[in-house]
DNA sequence: CCAAAGATGGCACTGAGTGACAGAAGTGTC
DNA sequence: GACACTTCTGTCACTCAGTGCCATCTTTGG
């Protein structure tokens, strides 16, 4: 995974002009709106033709949340990474929180960018769909952690006194079972990350998302 | 909201053209695809210009998903009428089990249709959006409901317990709490939904739907 | 009958995304 | 350096979704 292969000249011009289009397109974006920006307008500004920019995003929306699709793999291979002892929830919040929006220059545009994330329809639906990508990448990760765990003793782990359970939830589907656990978590962080957009940032992430999951799972 | 005006002609003709339209596109959707199929195609069969397509629909997606919007208000609701001792997890399960989907001819094609939707992106996408609409308009009833319920129990500080700072503005926020298991209920209605086309229908939506819910709440 | 309101179709336009092609520039080999 | 070979690039042309405008026809109501 570590991209210690020689960095050959055309990668790395590469890698240049894929930045250089995010930050004109970034600066557009944030300066008259996403939708109201055009992508011959990023074209321009960066000094390309309109069709080198769909050789470097296969989307307009890809300029902002392309990212996302390693950051799902990463997340993946960190879940997997994880000992086999903890539960679920904590294995998986751990891997999230592990992995999260990595180049922020400042929480202010962090802050703008939110705003213009849940503001945009067409990119809060890609949003959600890569999330949905996600999904399908950590669900087998987790089915497997919950088929090893099924094996050993019942109520080997216990993250409090739940004894009022009752329901053989680990008796049904595993798969069905990490994709309900996945999708919970997820949501629970797409709440928090609005709420956090709604607060100006001035509560952590985390304690968002914690009180999410707790909200969830004790009510 | 009860329509009990006498429908006029022109209102009859116009649902009456919906109709139409609505029928010629799933056929062909079904029949070759959504991408595939253009716009043009469906005004063709249906017989009617391109532009009058866009008089009755949206976008194209709106002719599989229209009618989801009217649906969210129907369930919020129904969830805004339901008895105040009612255990939010409960009532937001009756209001969701009371609106499935009307529409649906036989489980072939409700099968065929489900298969297209979670194998279609932009329709995925679209889907997602509206769900995320529902979200919208469920979480203030139900915030409303946590509201009323939480008078006995002033503690400020009910969920999730992690010392770190103490902002006062902070603490149990209704209104998380209730993004937080409404995110959560259709986060598992989808997985439900997901299952059941993946199990070909065989296994009651209801039952895929306790069983995600039980898993998230106990696991 | 006549005027207002609505529905329709045709036209032109923007804007995203794609395919094909020719040429420029980097890369490796002799 | 000359040579092929690969990759990147811009240009042109195209499809398709969605929108605005306007002329025309039909329904509706007085």
């Amino acid at each position: 995974m570590t991209d210690d292969a020689p960095p050959s000249l055309r990668e790395r011009t590469r890698r240049a002009v894929h930045q250089e289009i995010a930050g004109s397109a970034m600066r557009l974006f944030l300066e008259q709106g996403f939708e109201a920006t055009t992508v011959d307008q990023i074209a321009a500004a960066t000094g390309i033709s309109r069709r080198s920019f769909f050789r470097y995003f296969a989307t307009k929306e890809d300029v902002v949340l392309g990212e996302l699709v390693g950051r799902g793999h990463a997340i993946a291979s960190e879940l997997a990474a994880r000992p086999a002892e903890e539960p679920p929830w904590t294995a998986l919040r751990a891997a999230l929180v592990r992995f999260r929006d990595t180049r922020t220059p400042d929480t202010e545009s962090e802050l703008r960018l939110g705003e213009m994330l849940y503001a945009t329809p067409t990119l809060r639906a890609r949003h959600l769909e890569k999330q949905l990508a996600w999904q399908d990448l950590l669900v087998p990760v987790l089915a497997d952690r919950l088929r090893a765990t099924a094996v050993e003793g019942t109520g080997a782990n216990g993250v409090g006194g739940n004894g009022a359970g009752g329901t053989d939830a680990g008796g049904a589907d595993p798969e069905l079972a990490a994709a309900a656990i996945v999708a919970g978590a997820l949501a629970c962080l797409d709440i928090a990350g609005a709420a956090w957009v709604r607060r100006g940032g001035t509560v952590p992430l985390d304690k968002l998302y914690d009180d999410a999951v707790a909200t969830i799972r004790s009510t």
